[in-house]
This record gives C-alpha cells, sequence and structure tokens, in this order.
DNA sequence: AAAGCATATCGTAATATTGCAATATTATAA
DNA sequence: TTATAATATTGCAATATTACGATATGCTTT
C-alpha cells in the first residue's frame, strides 16, 4: 500500500487533490510566498532565502511546476520562476464555492 | 529523513501547509464534496458512497478533522461531520490573495 | 445481559516523500 | 578552452502516508 486508489475519483477531485498536495509542505508555501513578494520571477535566490539545500529546493520547485502552481522560463543559465495565477484562482474559486454553500441548520 | 524541516517556516506558512496537504488526497476531496453535496452532517453513510475500506475512511476523516476542515459531533453511536466552513474561507482568501496579487510584467 | 450497529484504533505491508551529498548538465565568463 | 555559476538528476537513508484486516470501544436495541 500507500498508494492512493485513484481509479475511483473524479477527474476533478484528482486535479484539486494534486495541486493541494502540492501546497502541502512548508517550504513550497514559502516559495509561493516568495515568488509574490519579490513580484517577480526569480531564479535561485530561492536558495538564500530557504534553509534547504539546492536539490531539495529544486525538487521542491519541480513538484510546485507540476502542479502548475508555478512556471519557469529559462533565461540563459538561470530560470524564472513565477506563479501561475490562474491556478490559483482555481483553488480559490473551488475552496470559497465550498465555504459559500455550506448550509449551518443542523450542523454540529 | 523523510521528515519535514518546519523549524524554518512562519505559523502561517506551516498552517496553510497543513490544511492543504490534508486535502492533498482525491478521498479527502471527495468526502468535502459528498458533505457538501449531502448539505447535512452525515455519519458514515460516506462508506457507502467512497469505495474504501471503513478504517481508511476513518483516518482520513480523522485527517480532515486534525485539519480543522471538518467538524464531528456524536450522537448516539453516529458521528456526524459537517464541513468546517471558517477553513474553507481562510484557503479560498490565501489563494485568492495570491492570485489577485501577482504582477504580469516581466513574467514568464 | 446479549447481540448488533457505528466508529476508532492497532498492527503491518507497500509505497511515497523529504532531504541531501555527489554528480551531471548547460550556459556564460575569463 | 577552461573555469565558474545555476540548475537538474541520481542514489540513498530516514520517515510518512495509504490501505486494510483484526480487533477494540461504545451506543442501542432486544
Amino acid at each position: 500500500m500507500g498508494t492512493t486508489k485513484t481509479e475511483h475519483f473524479t477527474e476533478k477531485q484528482s486535479e484539486i487533490a494534486i495541486i493541494a498536495k502540492a501546497m502541502g509542505h512548508p517550504a513550497r508555501v514559502a516559495i509561493i510566498d516568495l515568488l509574490l513578494k519579490v513580484n517577480a520571477c526569480i531564479g535561485n535566490d530561492i536558495l538564500e532565502k530557504i534553509p534547504l539545500a539546492q536539490p531539495t529546493i529544486s525538487q521542491h520547485l519541480k513538484v510546485l511546476k507540476d502542479a502548475n502552481l508555478i512556471k519557469g522560463t529559462i533565461e540563459g543559465n538561470t530560470v524564472r520562476y513565477c506563479i501561475n495565477e490562474s491556478t490559483f484562482e482555481l483553488l480559490s474559486k473551488y475552496f470559497g464555492n465550498i465555504a459559500s454553500n455550506v448550509i449551518h441548520q443542523d450542523c454540529c
């Protein structure tokens, strides 16, 4: 085991899970926060800001990219990373929709 | 290793990561979708709807509860689960804020 | 009390994730 | 061309997650 049984769930459910999972690590949240603050697509200045080894950061960046949370473009020997707005919008809408559709009535 | 180095990150970053991680499994997304659809706090009718064994579902429910995504109240020999709106609001706002603060200019 | 439900917990096997050193790769600079 | 800088990949150890059978716990009904 250890393997997720994906076959039973809808496309949408799997999509959300994959994206949420990618945000499910503080280092990756920190990277997003940093990209947002710097307000530009930085390469691995990330290394200087986040106290993890270079291979580890590279791995986290890959996870974020695979989940479409960030984009990266090669620029010489540097990579410009930036936030992929639309995926965050998707998340925001998905969660916002849940929040606003909860009915209280006989709830806990 | 395998252990996340949490000590370097902010409270907020860790909080978001924990919540996002809890949403990072399709079964848990499916449970939330179900709770929303049923529009009431059901006990383990979840079992009938989600094709996983009872202990597995119970475990997923615990993860969701620990992340404050759902609440559960005991009612006789049943548990009423329901969505914890405020945590979803928190997520929606956090991600929405990111989406709306991205600056494009020289981005990828 | 006994039987029967709904849930939780335990133990365990299979697999995934995290983190990093070492090493590769690729682009620029000297 | 050689060195240097930025990034990716590989390999591996430690730990976490997922899934479930078996079993426990705790109501509720008979």
